[in-house]
DNA sequence: AAAAATCTGATTTACGTACATCAAAAATGG
DNA sequence: CCATTTTTGATGTACGTAAATCAGATTTTT
């Protein structure tokens, strides 16, 4: 059997009321009491059972998820993991709500965050975007006390307690490595289609794809990024222009959102040339085109894991108890026609 | 808040021993009572909380691992990850014990299982080996009422409720896709290293990596498989004459372990040739490998993964809880240079 | 040395469930 | 209709921890 709280109380000798004292570190405890407490805790070896504890807090952890309201496939299948994750939230002692800013407005979040310094909810997770306002607000809810966690988007630089997302410079690497070794020894050009070059993600997986295909692809030359806004038109009718005015392209590396519009330009474009394709994030869309060819990998990451280990993070950093870092770590997937889930 | 035992006794104007005797199954309700009871129990949508029912029965899940004892870098990480858990076990209220038997042996395996019907775990999780009187043994175990899972090798036809690893035909046929689009249009031939063919796992991945390549890649052809038994110094000495007497070979799948005698005969043959490489688990020797350009991708199932998976099925299946089926699916992980976690 | 302030102990209630006991009520048999 | 059996209710204890109260013991201040 584990040790209680009146095992600790028996071996310093003290009473239970001292222990808890010590245990949730309220006041009313002289320093060597309290010294001898903590030294029967440690050499009893105890261990807080969080689940009988919660259950005398009659304790919920309120947590808040703070998402983009991006109209792109990614972001919806990120809202839904949220809400399954809000339907299992009472099973698991969590309540979670979400709030939604626009898209890309560093200010708006940064108000957000605030806001919640005063909420004090038990936990904060964010799709960040990097600024130094968002920074300095989520160094604020550090400073309080309160857990934060990126997903899907980092912020570098501030004190979050855990990023759950995965390494995009070495997304970019990788995308870079499948395209140069699919495309063999041939020699041309490749287009990049992005959302935005202001998002780092977007930033990140283009230094680490432009990082590789100089080091051990120069045979392949990188055309002018096409910044396609995350917008299916707007990615359709660049692309489709790209694809016409330079016959040298025989690769293409998608590394935003908005996959749709640039399925519909090589369906087009692609009848009488053979085209590599390496896109990001597993959608219906994406999916169909892997499976017809049109596109030959996806790198994506899970959306569903990236909101569970929040929540998992944020549940351990809220009781102070320590993670599994291999757990957590986002591990990006990379499809084939034949490893679909 | 959430409903409790008195919510339903209320709603259903029974009193709380009452409730207690449908929840818990127990005898001496009339049936029109206990449907009254159940009704209500759906309408007010009560779930039971399991911490505070585990604390009241003052419960601890009694696992079983059942492991072969092979001596190869996989199952020494999955007996790794298996202690990992034993070291958790106290603070998730789980007792976890490990059987080691001898590795591709059904008897034993068998065995062992039975002797677990007298013990009754709270629940089991073995590495099956392929055979009618393992699976047999494990539907035994189901009857009586024990939650199975299986780890990293699956026991199909049995009963088992649970199967925490991957997809091998996949994994086979991203093999071959992979190894197809590196070798760009080449023609040749392709080594396959196996460890057994006695083993299912490997079965099915040659199975998938052959379809792929006869449906896709005519141009290269399959040479009879090499079974190396797991065994580096077999695997070494195998792979060096394959490579010596066939120079039409341009490719190796290397879909078992023992991986070390295959690096060191590749580094020996392959100063005068460029050789394609597709290899399975990622150990200290085949990341070294990866990284200095012997092997050219490395499959990989998460050991660590498929064991916590395996916990939480087995615990969610003793409580009657259902499991986040995507939580639990088994990734194939793709490694090339650049995404080694 | 007395008064005040600070620390410690003893005890109780609560969280939501499990489980046991005993009494009371209802249904069933003859 | 009584005796028996079955079903139901009322109640209490336990699990391990949190949190509160109040009394008693120390220490510190005056």
């Amino acid at each position: 059997m584990r040790p209680t709280v009146h095992d600790i109380a028996a071996a310093a000798g003290v009473s239970l009321a001292t222990v808890d004292r010590v245990l949730n570190q309220r006041p009313g405890v002289r320093h060597v009491t309290r010294e001898k407490v903590e030294t029967a805790i440690r050499e009893i070896g105890y261990v807080r059972d969080v689940a009988a504890a919660n259950l005398a807090k009659g304790r919920t952890y309120s947590f808040v998820f703070i998402v983009p309201a991006s109209d792109n496939s990614f972001m919806h299948g990120l809202n839904a993991e949220v809400m399954a994750a809000v339907a299992r939230s009472p099973v698991e002692r969590t309540d979670i709500r979400t709030v939604e800013i626009p898209a890309f407005d560093p200010t708006a979040l940064a108000a957000a965050l605030d806001t919640l310094r005063i909420e004090r909810p038990a936990g904060v997770a964010l799709v960040a975007t990097d600024a130094p306002e968002v920074r300095d607000a989520v160094d604020r809810l550090v400073q309080d006390g309160i857990p934060v966690v990126t997903v899907v988007s980092d912020l570098t630089g501030s004190q979050r307690h855990h990023y759950a997302g995965v390494d995009n410079i070495a997304a970019g690497r990788t995308a870079a490595r499948l395209l140069g070794r699919f495309l063999g020894g041939a020699k041309g050009d490749v287009a990049v289609l992005a959302g935005s070059m202001l998002v780092r993600d977007h930033r990140e997986r283009l230094e680490g794809f432009a990082a590789v295909m100089a080091e051990e692809f120069p045979g392949l030359s990188i055309l002018p990024v096409i910044e396609g806004r995350d917008d299916p038109d707007m990615a359709h009718m660049l692309v489709s222009d790209a694809l016409s005015k330079r016959d040298g392209i025989i690769g293409v590396y998608s590394l935003g959102a908005g996959n749709r519009g640039l399925i519909r330009a090589l369906k087009e474009k692609s009848v009488d040339r053979a085209l590599t394709v390496i896109a990001h994030e597993l959608t219906d869309h994406t999916r169909t085109a892997l499976l017809d060819g049109t596109i030959d990998a996806i790198l994506n990451q899970d959306a569903g894991h990236e909101v569970r280990s929040a929540i998992r993070v944020l549940k351990a950093k809220a009781d102070g108890l320590s993670v599994i870092d291999a757990q957590e770590r986002i591990r990006l997937d990379i499809f084939l026609k034949d490893n679909l889930p």
